[in-house]
DNA sequence: TCACTGATCGTCT
DNA sequence: GACGATCAGTGAG
């Protein structure tokens, strides 16, 4: 299945926040590290969209937030709680800042390399939740800035199989702009996260 | 299954 | 000097 997977174009990614976090629902997040391969379907992902006060980008560019202000399609990892990273898709034009928030995905490939990881044999438990996406990727501070859309060890493939229907709620962990609706998942999937009420 | 708590530290107020 | 786009463990229902 892997060697068959297609690159995402650029072209191909939505301008438009909202548009993108549901365009990636289905695709492919793909990680080539020097342990092997890692790669995972996106079946949950939030906009943090211009303009939006729950978005790192809402007081304007610094150290940290730079990579949300690149072209669309560059990751931006950010550290959190003092113990987790997680990975955002830059969603619009140069200078612009906003973000897609990858929250979770289902194994498709180096499964044993993530339970390795995340030192469980639970499949859904692998990248069910943005904290252990990015431990069962090997994604961390290192891939920050990376360009997904350009040949790389990090980046996004088209869907290996079309996304069912798309739910929709409001963000997970956040206090700001908490009534939004901006928060995208494939209903049904086991591998989503959050209470089950949040992934019918 | 749900609710609550501690862990842990970079970033910005 | 708080406060997070979180997670694992615990205990109750």
């Amino acid at each position: 299945m892997a060697s068959k997977l297609r690159r995402l174009r650029r072209a191909e990614l939505p301008v438009d926040c909202e548009a993108l976090a549901r365009f990636l629902i289905g695709k492919t997040l793909v990680h080539d590290s020097s342990e092997g391969r890692t790669a995972g379907r996106i079946v949950e992902t939030e906009a943090y969209v211009v303009g939006d006060a729950a978005g790192h980008a809402f007081r304007g560019p610094t150290a940290r937030n730079r990579s949300l202000f690149l072209r669309r399609g560059h990751a931006y990892v950010y550290f959190i709680y003092g113990m987790h990273c997680c990975v955002n898709v830059s969603a619009e034009t140069p200078g612009t800042g906003a973000g897609v928030l990858l929250r979770a995905l289902e194994p498709l490939a180096g499964i044993a390399l993530m339970q390795k990881r995340r030192r469980t044999l639970r499949v859904t438990d692998l990248a069910r939740g943005p904290g252990r996406l990015t431990e069962a990727m090997a994604i961390d501070l290192g891939q920050d800035g990376l360009d997904l859309c350009i040949p790389g060890s990090l980046w996004l493939g088209d869907a290996v199989v079309a996304a069912g229907a798309t739910g929709a709620s409001v963000r997970i962990g956040i206090t700001r702009e908490a009534g939004r609706l901006l928060r995208f998942y494939e209903r049904g999937n086991p591998n989503v996260s959050g209470a089950a009420a949040l992934r019918r």
